[in-house]
DNA sequence: TAAATTTGACCCTC
DNA sequence: GAGGGTCAAATTTA
């Protein structure tokens, strides 16, 4: 890297040989750079809340990506240049619905500490398994109102849907239980939702969110309206205890 | 005033 | 050459 800063700071005012030897340095370099990266880890996420993952992150780009009717945020570990933690992730929003759901790309692996961040990467996959194992079940219980409503698109709608309800409900239980969300909780803070537009994307974490009944009904709503049958919550506890 | 964000430019891969 | 990812100077915010 130092030697791509090199390159980038003095090419400006470098002749046309220097210039030409920077360059074939600066691709080397990505070259031997590239064979170097052996196992680069990534996790594709669906959520209301992507900024609340327990980390703190630092935005260092944003750029529109092509078919895409929002922007792509560029997230690097606030914890980047202090102790070199590789973590990145990317948040886009998915759709236009309110709130809108996101899409996160987390892509290596933290080196700066946080327990309570692995237990929830760890309930984010069960979570994953335990929403395409229910979808499984529904869909082979009544297939014909599922595929008659809206077909395939609205599995895996249904799926974002779920994954994203029971992580934020069990994040938000799992915070209230800290002493961060208590004080958030005692200090009446309000919960910081991005609204339709990008524009409302925050770059901050957000307050955590504390598990009320409120926050509960907000996820019951579109399971209604798209006539999918109720999550089979009995089902759910006792595979979360046995698994 | 330091830290964080924005944004245009640059580099790399396909 | 297009598109995605990153850098870094300029700007904003606390």
């Amino acid at each position: 890297m130092a030697k791509r800063a090199d390159y980038m700071a003095s090419s400006s005012g470098s002749s046309n040989g220097a210039h030409k030897r920077l360059l074939q340095d600066s691709r080397s370099y990505a070259q031997e750079h590239a064979k170097k990266r052996v196992h680069i880890s990534t996790r594709t996420e669906y959520t209301y809340v992507p900024y609340h993952d327990g980390y703190q992150w630092r935005k260092y780009g944003q750029k529109m990506i092509r078919g895409n009717t929002y922007p792509r945020c560029y997230y690097r570990c606030t914890f980047h240049q202090d102790h070199g933690c590789p973590a990145t992730k990317h948040v886009e929003q998915s759709n236009s619905q309110d709130p809108p759901l996101f899409r996160v790309i987390y892509t290596n692996e933290h080196t700066c500490s946080s327990t309570r961040v692995s237990d929830y990467m760890a309930s984010s996959i069960h979570i994953q398994q335990i929403a395409d194992a229910s979808l499984i079940k529904a869909e082979t219980g009544i297939p014909l109102l599922t595929h008659c409503v809206a077909g395939d698109g609205l599995i895996k709608e249904e799926k974002d849907v779920i994954v994203s309800s029971l992580l934020t409900v069990i994040n938000g239980c799992d915070v209230a239980k800290s002493d961060v969300g208590h004080a958030a909780m005692q200090e009446n803070t309000p919960v910081l939702m991005a609204s339709n537009s990008y524009e409302a994307i925050p770059s901050v974490s957000p307050v955590p969110l504390a598990a009320s009944d409120e926050l509960k009904m907000d996820f019951v709503e579109p399971l209604e309206s798209h006539w999918i049958e109720p999550l089979d919550l009995g089902w759910f506890m006792e595979h979360t205890q046995t698994g």
